[in-house]
RNA sequence: CGCGGGGUGGAGCAGCGGCAGCUCGUGUGGCUCAUAACCACAAGGUCGCAGGUUCGAGUCCUGCCCCCGCAACCA
């Protein structure tokens, strides 16, 4: 039995959850329980990540504490989790103390590669990035500028991050350390190729005193992000827990593309410093606009996961990400779009064929099913499809056998065969749709737990259970309106 | 010469060297087990433009045009 560990990225708590995290939270969740559903032994973990200038200041203008704000707006990314019906095994937080205990553990042990220097330059606290050289926009160099960056000049520690840029940039190509899509992987190459310069990882605790302090000097704390990644290892209990030894390197990593170059670059130079093995895998996510535009809270169309999950179900939500959104591009999220997938796929397509067949078996054989035969269909392309996490290519695939269910059924014609009283081949087509159907079930849990759970339920021993209502009822524009 | 993504039937996309394909929408027909659902068939494209390579190009090469992200409280 092999182990899998899978972790989201930590959402930063400054603000409320939206769908782009949602998604990142969905796909992962297939992954993990399709691994659990292949028997392997799967430790999950999303959480918060919680320090950082930007938390500080916003706790700030909201009259908090860091602290207090922080534990608000973790609660409600621990509760889009079971919102979402997200089967994660842990949730860590960045300011959990055996977090803050372990990453002072990390940085005596990257020791080697950290040295004191002084920092000059440009700090992007919206980003919560220092700004490189080459990425300056020389507006925001003015105070006056809404986003003005902030003029650094500190004593700072820095990681040695340039001396591992071949050996990263050698691992990327070779697999070893594999980035899907390609192209994120050849963004990060071309970044290699510029080479990586050293990064500044703390900050003076007088001017930000909301961190993990540095080990063994009392006036600075940990850069936010270099102490962020840690939990990846932190809470699996590095270095000396079971669960580090058994489940370390990761399976799997999901991010979004925005925060690939921490993940791609700078957190491998941070396990090679400490001597592990790199994830196998790096998944980037892309972006989701809303009716074609970008997200953003001052064009108002940040779109709330609760709002849709209320209306429409969670697993109506998860469908539309995984399967509408591309695995590989960027995404749009319309209503229309959405409604129609609802209504088309899952109500008529889906919800139909379950409905007609249980409907069938109860009015022909008063609910009893007879011997269902085993399940016959090739699996081998979904496999294939969620290895490359092409959550879109692989629901596309169990769609397919959908509709071969839907065409079955009206080329066999079942209500024919009971009109001539053939009940042993009736008898024989019936429980073929239920074998389908509890297929398309087994296929169907990782991305719709809820609904593989409701089709089981209504084929099980051998009867019909008819479902309270419908799988997916069918929603009209005019109750969407309000 | 900033970086990246993209331009394929009304809409959204796949195809990336060998007869233009999928889903939605539209039209017609079929069926009646079913959530006015399901099934079949049809109409609809000079694959952004111009050159080139090739027996053969959405598919490779060159040049050009256009759109969208990155500079805006976002993943």
């Amino acid at each position: 039995m092999s182990n899998f560990y899978i972790a989201t990225s930590i959402a930063y708590t400054n603000g409320d959850p939206h769908i782009g995290y949602a998604m990142e939270l969905i796909m992962a969740d297939v992954l993990a329980r399709h691994a659990r559903a292949k028997k392997q032994s799967v430790i999950f973990s999303t959480g918060t990540d919680e320090h950082g200038t930007k938390i500080a200041e916003k706790a700030v203008s909201l009259g908090k504490e860091p602290k207090q704000f922080a534990d608000e707006t973790s609660q409600k990314f621990r509760e889009l989790g079971k919102m979402l019906n997200i089967s994660n095994d842990r949730f860590i937080r960045t300011t959990d103390a055996g977090h803050e205990q372990r990453a002072q553990l990390i940085w005596k042990n990257l020791e080697k590669d950290i040295y004191k220097g002084k920092y000059t330059g440009w700090y992007d606290v919206r980003q919560e990035e220092f700004v490189p050289e080459g990425q300056i926009d020389p507006a925001r160099t003015q105070p006056s500028h809404p986003q003005a960056y902030q003029k650094l000049e500190e004593e700072n520690y820095f990681f040695a991050l340039s001396k591992y840029t071949s050996q990263i940039k050698e691992i990327i190509e070779n697999e070893t350390f594999k980035i899907i899509p390609k192209t994120r992987r050849n963004e990060i190459l071309a970044l290699l190729n510029e080479g990586l310069e050293d990064i500044s990882i703390s900050r003076p605790k007088d001017k930000l005193a909301w961190g993990v302090p540095v080990p063994g000097d009392k006036n600075q704390v940990m850069y936010v992000w270099f102490e962020a990644l840690m939990n990846y290892i932190t809470v699996l209990g590095y270095p000396e827990h079971d669960d580090f030894k058994n489940f370390w390197p990761a399976t799997v990593q999901v991010i979004g593309k925005d925060i690939t170059r921490f993940h791609a670059a700078v957190w491998p130079a941070i396990l090679m410093g400490l001597g592990l093995e790199l994830p196998a895998k790096l998944y980037v996510h892309s972006f989701i606009t809303v009716e074609g535009q970008k997200m953003s809270k001052s064009l108002g169309n940040v779109i709330a996961p609760a709002d849709i999950v209320n209306q429409y179900g969670v697993d109506a939500f998860r469908y539309y990400f995984l399967r509408h959104i591309p695995s590989y591009e960027d995404g749009d999220f319309s209503q229309a779009t959405f409604e129609a997938a609802y209504n088309n796929e899952l109500a008529n397509e889906l919800g139909n064929a379950v409905q007609r067949t249980a409907a069938m078996i109860m009015k022909y054989q008063n609910g009893v099913i007879g011997e269902i035969p085993p399940s016959s269909h090739d699996t081998e392309p979904i496999e294939q499809a969620l290895e490359a996490c092409r959550f879109d290519r692989a629901l596309d695939r169990i769609w397919e056998q959908v509709r071969g269910l839907n065409q079955y059924i009206d080329e066999t014609k079942p209500w024919e065969i009971a009109k001539e009283d053939d009940t042993d081949h009736l008898r024989e087509v019936l429980a073929y749709q239920v074998s389908s159907l509890l297929e398309i079930a087994d296929l169907l849990e990782p991305f719709l737990p809820d609904t593989a759970l409701k089709i089981r339920n209504t084929f099980v021993e051998g009867v019909v259970r008819p479902m309270a209502t419908t799988l997916f009822p069918k929603q009209d524009h005019a109750t969407a309106q309000e």
